[in-house]
DNA sequence: CTTTTTATATACCATTCGGTATACTAAATG
DNA sequence: CATTTAGTATACCGAATGGTATATAAAAAG
C-alpha cells in the first residue's frame, strides 16, 4: 500500500481508538512505518491529516446517500432507502462512522468538531432539502424541515448506536420500524 | 467561592469548550486563580479532576431521575416524568449536559470515555430496571428492556440536541410527543 | 506552647508535543 | 547527460505537557 493511504488508515484507527488530541503525530508515523516529515509532506499538519481522513471517507458516504435521497413521491420508500443506506454504510465502515459521530459530539471549539462541521451541515442540508420537497406534497410537513432533518438523523444514529451497545442487527425489519416510528412522530 | 469549587467550575467550562485532552492543567489553574499544586492537592491528577466534575454534577442529576423513575402502573406517566426530568436538567445545566454527552461519544479508549462509562451504565441500569418492571404488566415488552433503555435515552438526547441546534423549546408538548413517539415504536 | 494538619506557592523535572531545516535518493523531464 | 521534481529520512527546535520536591503559613489539636 502507498504511504499516503497507510497514513490515512493508521490515523483513522488511532484517532477512532483514543481521539484526535490524545494521539501524537509521532505515533501515527511509527504505526504507519514512515517518519514525521513524510506525514507532513502529504498532509501539511495534524489537522490536515484529520481533514483528509474525513474528506476521503465522507465522499463515498455522500455518494451513496445522494442516490438514496431521490424522492419521487413516495415518502416512506425514500426514508427507508436513506435509513438503509446509513445502516449499511455504518455497518461496513463502523470504525469511521463511530469516529465521525465522536467528532460531531465533540466540544464546539475542539479541532475535531471544527473539522467535521461542514460534513454535518451537508447531511442536514441534504435532509432538509428532501423534507422540503416532501412538504410540497404533504402540507402538514411545511415549515418543519429543520426539525425533521435533525430528529430523523438523531433517530438513525440512535439505532446505529444500538448495534454497538446491544448487538442489534440493523436488518430490514429495523429499517422499516425506524421509518415507521419516525413518520408516526410526524403525522400524529 | 472556595478554591476547590472554583477549580471544578473552571475545569468543567474549559473541558466543555475544547475537550479534556486539549486543555492543560496549567490553564485550568490560571483560570481558577490558583497554582498547579493546589489543584493536585485536591484532585490528585488531571483525571481525578475529571472524575470529580462528573461525580458532583451527576449526583444531582441521578437524585432527580430516581425520583422520576418511580413506576406505579402508569407507563406513559412515568416515561413522561423521566423525559421531563431529563429535559429540565439538561436545560438548566446545558454546559455539563453537553460535556457529558461528548464524553459518552468519545473514543472507547479515551480518558473521557473511561471516566464516564460508570455513569452511562448507571443510566442504562436505571432505565432497564424500569422497563423490566413495566414488562411485568405488559407482556409484549418482555425481554426487550435493553433495547428500550438505549433507544429511549437516544430519543431523549436527540430532542435535547434539537434544543441546541434548532432552538427547539423543550416544553410540555415536546415531552408528550417524545413519549408518544417512543411508545408507538414499542407497541406497534 | 508545641505539634500536627490543612492549604498554598516557588521552582523545578523529564517527556512529549506539533512542526521543520536540511540532506539525500530515485525517477521523470528537458 | 543535466536538471528538476517527488518522496523520504536524520536530527533538531522551542514550547507545552502532566506532575512533584520543597518550603511556608495559618489553623487546629494535643
Amino acid at each position: 500500500m502507498e504511504n499516503q493511504e497507510k497514513i490515512l488508515e493508521c490515523g483513522l484507527t488511532l484517532f477512532a481508538e483514543r481521539g484526535f488530541d490524545a494521539v501524537g503525530v509521532q505515533e501515527i508515523a511509527d504505526t504507519s512505518g514512515i517518519t514525521k516529515p513524510t506525514l507532513y509532506y502529504y498532509f501539511g499538519s495534524k489537522e490536515g491529516l484529520l481533514d483528509a481522513i474525513l474528506s476521503t471517507n465522507f465522499s463515498t458516504m455522500f455518494a451513496r446517500l445522494e442516490k438514496a435521497a431521490n424522492y419521487q413521491g413516495d415518502v416512506k420508500n425514500t426514508l427507508e432507502e436513506i435509513t438503509r443506506t446509513y445502516f449499511s454504510y455504518a455497518s461496513s465502515n463502523l470504525t469511521f462512522y463511530r469516529f465521525q459521530l465522536s467528532c460531531w459530539f465533540s466540544p464546539p471549539q475542539s479541532a475535531a468538531f471544527k473539522a467535521i462541521i461542514i460534513y454535518g451541515r451537508r447531511q442536514y442540508t441534504m435532509l432538509e432539502n428532501l423534507f422540503q420537497r416532501m412538504a410540497q406534497d404533504h402540507g402538514n410537513m411545511l415549515g418543519r424541515h429543520q426539525r425533521y432533518a435533525a430528529s430523523f438523523l438523531g433517530m438513525i444514529n440512535t439505532y446505529i448506536g444500538l448495534k454497538a451497545s446491544v448487538n442489534l442487527e440493523l436488518d430490514e425489519t429495523v429499517v422499516r420500524n425506524t421509518v415507521h416510528q419516525f413518520m408516526h412522530g410526524i403525522f400524529s
